[in-house]
DNA sequence: GGGCCTTATCGTATTTTCACGAAATACGAT
DNA sequence: ATCGTATTTCGTGAAAATACGATAAGGCCC
């Protein structure tokens, strides 16, 4: 078959959101359109580092963005990217 | 918001498919419909003990179903457990 | 510049994952 | 009962994930 990169692909999305803090994090910035990182943390009950290193892994997943804002940053969901999880998963 | 449960439940799915050789069997499992262990080791590049201990997380999750068939052990995807885990990433 | 607020990174400890070979288990065939 | 095949489980070690507090880095305001 060799679907090596999309079974690659999907399991690195997969992973992004194997954590629930992670999925709690997604869902909100899809509610709330876009928060800044701070209430994100108020949200939580991590300490500041603690989800500052999930937001991270679903930077580096794609799955979310962070522009800077004056003093703080903004995070918002990458829509597009959700659609290329959406997609393989149905796919399956 | 407290969708606690949800995200519970979407997380363990997909951390169960967070790892390339997951996805490559449950793949594997939804073309040929079911097939034994055997025929998964043979498809990977790791050792049976691996393949046995993936298969485990999947059967966990709940994604995969093994039944025993005479000296072997035939799997299948378990297909409702698929279509919750698309509905819940749909939703998202 | 100095203080303040916000966020990221560092260092660290604990836990979990991943992979393997070896041993145990289960079954059919002889 | 013994053998061979098929799978799981066990024990282990290395690597990665998770969480935290402390520290740094960046931007605002006075």
């Amino acid at each position: 078959m060799s679907q090596d990169r999309n079974d690659d692909a999907l399991a690195s999305l997969c992973k992004a959101l194997g954590h629930p803090a992670r999925v709690a994090i997604l869902r909100h910035l899809l509610q709330v359109d876009r928060c800044i990182c701070g209430e994100i943390v108020s949200i939580l009950p991590l300490a500041q580092s603690t989800v500052s290193q999930h937001l991270k892994q679903l930077k580096e997943a794609g799955l979310i963005r962070g522009e800077i804002e004056g003093p703080r940053i903004c995070y918002c969901a990458d829509k597009e990217r959700l659609a290329e999880l959406k997609n393989l998963v149905t796919a399956l």
